[in-house]
DNA sequence: ATTGCTGCAAAACGTTTGCACCTAT
DNA sequence: ATAGGTGCAAACGTTTTGCAGCAAT
């Protein structure tokens, strides 16, 4: 409980779906909050397993899907088979260009992109829930794109 | 061999890039051309078998690939552990609305998301390749909502 | 007391790989 | 001749599931 207003907010997000309120719960999102960057499902419960916690895979996993849902974490995907998650706790609304040559992520805000697709599904008659923008890209510098890829 | 001007930009793509011309290859060109609306590797590989073809799962993946670079066919993430493609030869560049509740997709283009991934790219510092966008939501009414899950 | 949650291991799933054979160049 | 592609099955890595015991309500 290492975050009081984020464990505020997951609580009443658990009470308001008839989840119940467990400290596995809350030790997964603690860490999950804590990790920088994005992160794989099972990078975070290796994390966990390392530091001692004694959750199991099957809790991370599902309890990812809880945090993703109360818009704590995002989910993520950068064509790779793998999902990913990042901390959206009091972070900035962003999307993600990434590398195809050398995979790294650049994040970035687009004030056009945030106000699309709440407009779109209106005009289509859905109601707007999540969205995900990724842009493909490679890096003009090759040099720096290889040096990047090497560390 | 179902479609002379599809052949012609493939074979291209594959001399260009010192990839042998197969039969194989084609055949899963004509399948993945053929197919109406997203299908998964799987899929395809399913429609083809059959359809009495004799390609490998092994071919048709790594195929579909060759064919997403070349840009006959699109690759699609709609949240669900599964890549999907679908023909994009001779069809307008689109984005997707996916239904979180029944899984319906709905297919729209906006004049603004196509040129931002470009000009994005471009203030990064990249060489843009290509972009992805996706929106999540909710049909407004629940029974067409309902209907459309249960057919 | 009743559900729902947990941990564990096993299974499931889509996808990739290793290898021997084959084929386009 | 040789590099590259194919088919097959087995392996892979991520994710989900079944179940018995446990814990929040």
């Amino acid at each position: 409980m290492k975050n009081k207003q984020a464990t505020e907010i997951f609580r009443n997000f658990l009470k308001a779906g008839k989840n119940r309120i467990t400290p596995e719960r809350f030790e997964v999102m603690d860490a999950a909050l804590e990790y920088e960057g994005h992160f794989g499902a099972d990078d975070l419960y290796i994390v966990m397993k390392n530091s001692k916690s004694s959750v199991s895979r099957a809790t991370v996993y599902k309890t990812l899907e809880l945090l993703a849902h109360c818009d704590l974490i995002s989910k993520r995907y950068f064509g790779d088979n793998i999902n990913r998650y990042e901390s959206s706790f009091k972070k900035q609304v962003h999307d993600h260009l990434i590398c195809v040559d050398c995979g790294r992520i650049i994040e970035f805000s687009d004030p056009e992109i945030k106000k699309l697709p709440q407009l779109i599904s209106d005009k289509l008659g859905f109601n707007f829930e999540s969205y995900s923008f990724n842009i493909f890209a490679r890096c003009k510098d090759p040099k720096e794109c290889k040096f990047y890829r090497e560390e």
